[in-house]
DNA sequence: GCCGATTTGTCCGTATGTATC
DNA sequence: CGATACATACGGACAAATCGG
């Protein structure tokens, strides 16, 4: 059992994917949510405060809580969200795969914490990896991780997947990400590991990550093949 | 006045951005917070749930709530919030401006419909700008505006800003906005009204965006030269 | 290891304001 | 004008995590 708001707010969005609640049409109110699942008012309004974040409902005052998601033109790649390279590959059905190119300890100079957002002298490691659909290389990700925050993380672990060992084995929550996205020029590098075909530049996505301790432990450089590559995200003004 | 909880919002925010509050330090606890400003622990939880969702703060159970933003490595075109050209323009000091190319009323029809999401037999404005920054034309932005939510549009209005009429003039309150970002080929229309250099490929956003009665009111693709292209964005998993 | 103080997280119930119909 | 619906704000209660003694 987690939190009622949580599940009110996944059962809720269920339903809008389903199709229960329809493009346009108005889910039940604020009211009848709080007979429907047994809750208090500042429940259901959390819950709903959750889905309209996630750009699936418009609430209207004086009139109700408007869908406003349509499922059809949804992205394929990554969400609004913090997504996992593992989750994102298996939500779009795709046969993916990882391999490390580059594993090794380094210590941050003035020139790296620079360009990575970590402090001089920082333990990190760094890791490169190149990301695999149907046996072409379309990503390759450049990382470099807090080696205090991931103490244990072996080439192997990496093949994996960095989250599930970060969450599973070492019970740290990823909570906020700053992402930016460019596009940039393709690089030598980029030519001898990517399947890049005449393709010249790249659309790059770098991101910062924070667990739950506010501790940045995590700053990766993405760069994606063009043609595959998608970026969704919702913005509400003023919230 | 306005509400309670966005004026508290705006001078934590202010703080951090003026760096009273530092990177990597608290800001004063919740029941601190409450006494500074004479208000319940619920609505300065609200300004504290603003402050994450914009990637300001990570709130750490147990210790306090940790800056977690730093001014040097912010992005200089689009953040994760709704934003005017006008606004971004001012806020990175450029000199810009805008030239309409195209302003037509024009009838959806199937195909149309489902470019840009609105439904068939739509009555529709459809608008083609260049944005120009220091004589250079940048960006290229293609539009669709439904015409019954901006009735009196006309193309000197859309030449100086259709936020600002929409939102000054007719009163609307422009809400939730879906965004795309994709890498796309330069078109032969692209070419001829931007100052492309050698670019052949151009950084898309394509956003649906909603007005406060969670009716879609625009569909625009904002076509940019991807060396003056920088797309922010602060994610929250699991909220 | 335990206890108590502090801090954030969740949930509840109520009251009042504002917009719609 | 009254009923309905969302928005804001208040105050209280308890849970969960942290930290120091």
């Amino acid at each position: 059992m987690r939190n009622i708001y949580y599940d009110i707010y996944e059962d809720l969005r269920d339903k809008i994917l389903d199709g229960v609640y329809a493009y346009q049409t108005y889910i039940p109110s604020e009211s009848r949510l709080t007979k429907m699942y047994e809750c208090s008012h500042n429940t259901i309004r959390k819950s709903i405060s959750v889905l309209m974040l996630h750009g699936f409902v418009q609430p209207v005052r004086g009139k109700g809580v408007l869908v406003i998601y349509r499922p059809e033109r949804r992205a394929n790649f990554v969400l609004g969200d913090i997504e996992t390279f593992k989750e994102a590959a298996a939500r779009n059905g795709l046969v993916a795969q990882t391999r490390t190119l580059l594993f090794e300890h380094v210590r941050a100079d003035a020139h790296l914490a620079e360009c990575t957002g970590f402090m001089p002298e920082d333990e990190l490691i760094h890791l490169e990896r190149v990301r695999i659909f149907d046996g072409k290389a379309l990503i390759r990700d450049e990382s470099f991780f807090l080696a205090s925050a991931l103490s244990g993380l072996t080439a192997e672990i990496a093949e994996d997947s960095v989250y599930a060992y970060a969450e599973g084995v070492l019970h740290m929550k990823i909570v906020t990400s700053n992402r930016t996205v460019n596009v940039d020029f393709a690089t030598a590098r980029d030519r001898a590991v990517m399947d890049l075909l005449d393709f010249d530049m790249l659309a790059v996505v770098t991101n910062h990550t924070f667990n739950e301790q506010g501790v940045m432990f995590e700053s990766t450089q993405s760069r994606h093949r063009p043609d595959f590559f998608t970026f969704h995200d919702t913005a509400v003004r003023g919230y």
